[in-house]
DNA sequence: CTGAAAGCGCTAACAT
DNA sequence: ATGTTAGCGCTTTCAG
């Protein structure tokens, strides 16, 4: 593999020209440039890239930091972030750390040693002390979805309180007075938030806040839903805080027979691929995936390119409340219970 | 950010020592390990990855190129390869290239020039001459999924032909004769293995293949599906040989009040969240994906390591039919056609 | 076991 | 417009 030296010395110029030919970065004349040119595609050469950034240059890399890319969510954000940063010129160098903030921690002080110019990170957890080393280098975090608390960053998130408030306005404005909430023991800030929102719909109507908190293992939803809908006063709705809850409370649903919306109205939140394809389809809270990808590769480059250092920004996205049959929207003679 | 320079003269030893110490690559006194360290935690020390890169070594950075992420399949793939990588001490350079084989190339040869240590790829097309310049460099690759024709590269797949085979032979134990192979446009390789398995398992039972061919645009399943349910011979099951063939079709099947699997029965690739959601249940010929993941990065690390440029393997890995209902195997009193 | 020197490939800063 | 020089921060090499 030739280097800049090599291709100088074959085509006769100084190193220099080469570099300057290679970047465009000054006028060369007309000549030395051909003969550049000419060496290159004759013994083809490829910069190095660590060379560069050796004199003092971070590397046009941007790091991202996921829970996981399994979950759709995810996938969906990560998937949007990446085609941002490659067309802002950027590549990116992805962690995975599997909701484990030891491997978060490792992985990212690994990108600071890679000198990459700025990261963007959906926090595995609310523990992030660890972050304030690429503040004090200089190097910009912006957090997605959930904030990286007490910490100096811009932060992106979807206006989560506002879209549960919004669904749970909805089963009650057909009727139903009774809604339940299915949240996750993990505490995480959008469940949370959600969950804020949920209670003060209800408050706000001084109606009865019923929560079930479905812990992390499989069968959770079926040990506990079951008595749940056989208890007084009977419950009419749920409003599932998150996706995965709202597939295993709707498999135990089906188990149990249970007519949606006839039985049970129900809304869920994140607009899972199923949503569409279950019988009834699922009224869902749909958050802006891809958007916010994009949006923060820009609220990022923007900081990356001025260097400015100040106050943090926060940007709240809308969600949309997707009505579909499941909420009981399907259903003409809906009688008020 | 302090340097090895800083640190040597701090601790009032030599810059090699301190290399060994933070490398651990020789026996270094007690003494002077102590002084190192105590110097280190005292003003920070994180080492210049470029710095290291510049005496020829390679990154300990794998490169993964994948179509999107958006697709539970490459998500799930990628995860697993993220995963696996960083437990072996690399990083994960990634790539969504759009399914666009213009960004494909001019990515990978970005990541050619940051000296990554080997590549991952989920090739976007046929067209994969760009990648010779990695063999050149002697920087392995493995293809996944899909091979990389006429390329001297590791390759790691499904028995694509073997699965549909499996999935179109239980539709025939269940007595059908008539059934319709659901394919896409686009000609992937996976696609077409897919549909040869179908043929075979079709010109075996010397039954007639019924082959529709779904383009690309969201309605083209509207257009031609009802069409061919209405003709002669009647079509009495589907095998669908992607999930997003699957899902447009059951959504459309749904639309026309089809009962599954009594009027048509079903089979699908990829074992989708839906499947196990909708009514009835779908049954898929499940791919592993996750260990498709694993699997690659320990064939891409062996590779590395040992720097062979053996004859290139190729490694098949087998699917399973996750029999649901949408078979017919839910149905007690199947009568046969 | 330790240190000094050379140089990896490139570019900023000066020369010319 | 072009060439020359001096490092960037580290590790390999060779001497102590």
């Amino acid at each position: 593999m030739p280097t800049l030296a090599d291709i100088a010395k074959i085509s006769g110029v100084g190193v220099m020209s080469v570099s300057r030919v290679v970047n465009g970065t000054r006028k060369v004349s007309r000549e030395t440039e051909e003969k550049v040119r000419k060496a290159i595609s004759r013994i083809g050469y490829e910069p190095n890239e660590a060379a560069r950034m050796l004199k003092g240059h971070r590397a046009r890399v941007l790091g991202l930091v996921v829970p996981e890319l399994a979950d759709p969510f995810f996938a969906i954000c990560a998937n949007a972030i990446q085609e941002a940063a490659r067309e802002a010129g950027y590549m990116t160098l992805m962690v995975a750390c599997g909701h484990n903030v030891a491997v978060e921690r490792q992985q990212v002080e690994l990108m600071l040693r890679r000198k990459i110019a700025g990261l963007i990170v959906i926090p595995s957890s609310r523990e992030n002390d660890f972050y304030s080393t690429f503040l004090e280098q200089k190097v910009p975090i912006i957090s997605v979805d959930r904030p990286l608390e007490n910490m100096e960053t811009d932060t992106l998130v979807v206006d989560n309180r506002e879209a549960a408030i919004q669904a749970v306005e909805h089963l009650q404005s057909h009727g139903h007075r009774n809604i339940l909430c299915l949240t996750e023991e993990e505490i995480v800030f959008t469940t949370l938030e959600r969950l804020a929102g949920y209670n003060e719909a209800m408050l706000t109507q001084k109606l009865q806040p019923r929560v079930l908190v479905i812990g992390s293992t499989a069968g959770s939803v079926r040990e506990s839903l079951p008595a749940l809908l056989n208890s007084t006063p009977t419950i009419t709705a749920i409003f599932a805080v998150a996706d995965v809850l709202a597939l295993e409370a709707l498999r135990e649903l089906r188990r149990l027979k249970v007519q949606i919306p006839e039985q049970i109205a129900f809304i869920a939140f994140d607009d899972f691929d199923a949503a569409t394809l279950m019988t009834p389809t699922i009224t869902v809270a749909a958050q802006p995936v891809a958007e916010l990808g994009h949006t923060a590769v820009s609220l990022l480059l923007e900081r990356i390119k001025s260097g400015s250092t100040d106050a943090p920004r926060r940007v709240v996205l809308k969600t949309s409340l997707l009505i579909r049959e499941s909420c009981g929207c399907g259903i003409l003679a809906k009688t008020s219970k």
